[in-house]
RNA sequence: CCUUCCCUGUCCGCG
């Protein structure tokens, strides 16, 4: 009906926990939270906004989960990092595919750990493409690049996502020669490819080699306005990346285009122009905060960065380092650990 | 029509 409809497409684009247990007490109201479909994405949008309890109890409500309820389920379990309890939902799935174990070795993948998603990959009863994917990003993970390109060269068929996984991968490590060398020989590239360039340049110091790539990309996404903005930024450019973030209509997605600015402007100790970055942006996400609270950290305004810190909306294992690293800087030794330490009982 | 793999920004470490 019209309004499944609409709930299906607010339980798609809900950007928090809130919104999404508004949507969901709305379907509920409607009378229909007995809706299969409807609750396949409600246990997709408790996923997405961190609630995995409540993705559970969704999906404990179903009196007859289909194939996409299982999979999503034991995807949220596996991106969580549970692979114990995905694992565990994956023997109990009465209609398990490929899709199934390809979620759980992805979550083996997002850990890096490398034997057990080969274990895991051995054990399935069905492999493809995505399964040969998630073992290269499993050694990528793993710091294994050498790893990476052994299982690369090794399986069956390529996509382009495959391709793009190795290239990003060398890319990061601004190693271009082996970068360019992927790129060329794609038989076919998406913006990510591109996008992968483009921070490859960057990171091994070739501005105007990015930019060029940044100007040759066809149908160019918010991802690649951003990591031109982050390559000037990173490269003491950051009136460039202003400007070329203003010329950039997707004004609501850069986000990590001002993080990246502010955080070069906090590692040349310019605190005062990073948080007047931070106050201009629309969305302040958690590595925003952190961006923040690290500037003012690394240049020893711990009593900034404490405010910061009681400040933010959440707070993470990089908001601690973060701290810790400033109270590290000044050498106070056990005293400062000692406030550090009351800083995150406080939470 | 809903599920699994790739790109952009934050700290530390490793190379």
């Amino acid at each position: 009906s019209a309004s499944k409809a609409v709930f299906a497409s607010q339980l798609r684009h809900c950007e928090s926990l809130l919104d999404g247990r508004h949507v969901h007490s709305l379907v509920t109201e409607a009378g229909l939270h007995g809706d299969r479909f409807l609750c396949n994405l409600l246990i997709q949008m408790y996923n997405t906004c961190g609630s995995l309890v409540e993705a559970r109890s969704v999906f404990d409500s179903l009196a007859e989960p289909n194939v996409f309820s299982w999979n999503l389920i034991v995807t949220a379990y596996a991106q969580h990092g549970d692979l114990q309890e995905a694992a565990k939902l994956l023997e109990q799935c009465p209609v398990q595919d490929t899709v199934s174990w390809n979620a759980v070795l992805a979550g083996y993948a997002q850990k890096g750990q490398v034997s057990e998603a080969l274990r895991f990959f051995g054990r399935a009863p069905n492999r493809d493409v995505i399964s040969w994917n998630a073992l290269v990003s499993a050694n990528i993970r793993s710091g294994s690049l050498n790893g990476a390109k052994l299982v690369f060269v090794r399986m069956p068929q390529w996509t382009t996502v495959s391709c793009n996984t190795l290239l990003s991968a060398f890319g990061q490590k601004g190693e271009l020669a082996e970068t360019w060398s992927i790129f060329s020989n794609m038989p076919e590239r998406s913006v990510v490819s591109w996008n992968a360039l483009v921070v490859a340049n960057a990171r091994a110091g070739c501005i105007d080699a990015a930019r060029q790539v940044f100007d040759r990309t066809p149908q160019r996404t918010a991802a690649s306005w951003n990591a031109m903005a982050a390559a000037y930024a990173a490269n003491g450019e950051a009136g460039k990346a202003k400007s070329l973030l203003l010329q950039n209509s997707v004004v609501d997605q850069d986000t990590a285009a001002w993080t990246a600015i502010l955080s070069a402007y906090g590692d040349r100790g310019q605190v005062e122009q990073a948080k007047e970055c931070f106050d201009c942006m629309i969305r302040r996400d958690a590595i925003a905060w952190n961006g923040l609270l690290s500037g003012y950290s690394q240049a020893g305004h711990i009593a900034q960065a404490k405010l910061v810190f009681a400040k933010m909306p959440q707070r993470d294992v990089v908001t601690f380092t973060s701290l810790l690293s400033g109270y590290a800087q000044q050498g106070q030794g056990q005293a400062a650990v000692a406030e550090a330490l009351q800083q995150f009982k406080g939470m």
